[in-house]
DNA sequence: TCGCGCATGTAATGTGTTACATGATTGT
DNA sequence: ACAATCATGTAACACATTACATGCGCGA
């Protein structure tokens, strides 16, 4: 059992998900191709961790939709009181950043400016995430659910990682305006 | 040649380090052990892009100091106009986060605090080495260094490392906020 | 004297990516 | 027609961690 075996019960704790659907899920928090995940599925259901059920459907491929059992939900339970390990961060871009000043100044600028649009085009998607959680759960209107409604950790983690995409935003901005276009 | 190699060549483009060193700076950019660090030194030496000198050390072990040959720069200046790849980060917490819902409040607590420590001592490593950068360059009183600085990179990255750590931060208080303790 | 920091390396194992493989439906 | 999305899987390879291995000097 390491962390994505861990992150996978941890999806299917709130929901019952396709394969391809916690493929897709699990990507903000802990990246993941689905030719690591099917593996691991058919592992987790071998070893009593989730069952899964086939569901036909008309207009797409049929496929399996896990839950967690007994015993995923044992192990969750347990995972959560195990010390936590410290996050890991690889970004290219820094490495880059740290040879800057022998780089063209315009493959500098281009690099900040993909970089910026990214971390917009983030922060936009999870402010509209966050709009449907809000439509999905039933918080009262000031915008504050309580911490046992099942959606609570979802929306703490989508306000987390616009927080994120905001401070990187105001950081490329900053960069950019340290490195005036030389045309 | 892979990120890792290009990044032990973007720090040596800096200033020359023993395998050690690379491997403790390297660290806050881009994760890796020693034994990942050795092994691809000598790789990269035994393909032209550095080379050592042995230097004896009174009171210390031998060390080899690594420095980029001109086919290690032509090798950085080419990877600079490569496309970036999107940084990727993991973390066990943002998985836990998401099923707090069904986890002791104490053991959510217990997480939560953690963090925040962690985000608050790495603030501070990144406030003195900010201090320790600006002894060491001598850019003007306005604190704002010149682009063409070679630690122009080094202060923006730990400007952002700051940055991030203190939306963190704020991000750990306002959920231990949202989680009163329960006795 | 016990552990830590410096300093280097290898071997075994575990994790993650790329490529190979298939195939229907929907939108451009 | 062509690409994208949904949907699942395997095989080969690349990357990363843990454990094994050594050894000196310094401070508690």
């Amino acid at each position: 059992m390491n962390t994505l075996s861990y992150g996978l019960l941890s999806l299917l704790a709130q929901s019952s998900f396709s394969g391809y659907d916690l493929m897709l899920r699990i990507q903000p928090f802990w990246p993941a191709k689905h030719s690591q995940i099917y593996p691991l599925l058919a592992k987790l259901e071998q070893d009593d961790y989730i069952r899964f059920e086939l569901v036909s459907q008309r207009d797409k491929p049929d496929k399996k939709v896990y839950s967690l059992t007994g015993k995923g939900q044992e192990a969750l339970k347990d995972w959560f009181d195990q010390p936590t390990a410290e996050p890991a961060l690889r970004d290219e871009m820094m490495l880059k950043v740290f040879c800057m000043s022998y780089a063209k100044r315009e493959s500098a600028r281009k690099m900040l400016a993909d970089r910026l649009t990214f971390h917009e085009e983030q922060r936009l998607k999870y402010e509209s995430k966050l709009v449907e959680l809000k439509g999905r759960a039933d918080w009262p209107e000031a915008g504050l659910p309580e911490p046992s409604h099942p959606l609570f950790g979802a929306y703490l983690l989508t306000r987390k990682a616009i927080m994120s995409n905001e401070t990187n935003t105001e950081w490329c901005r900053w960069v950019l305006s340290l490195l005036p276009e030389s045309d």
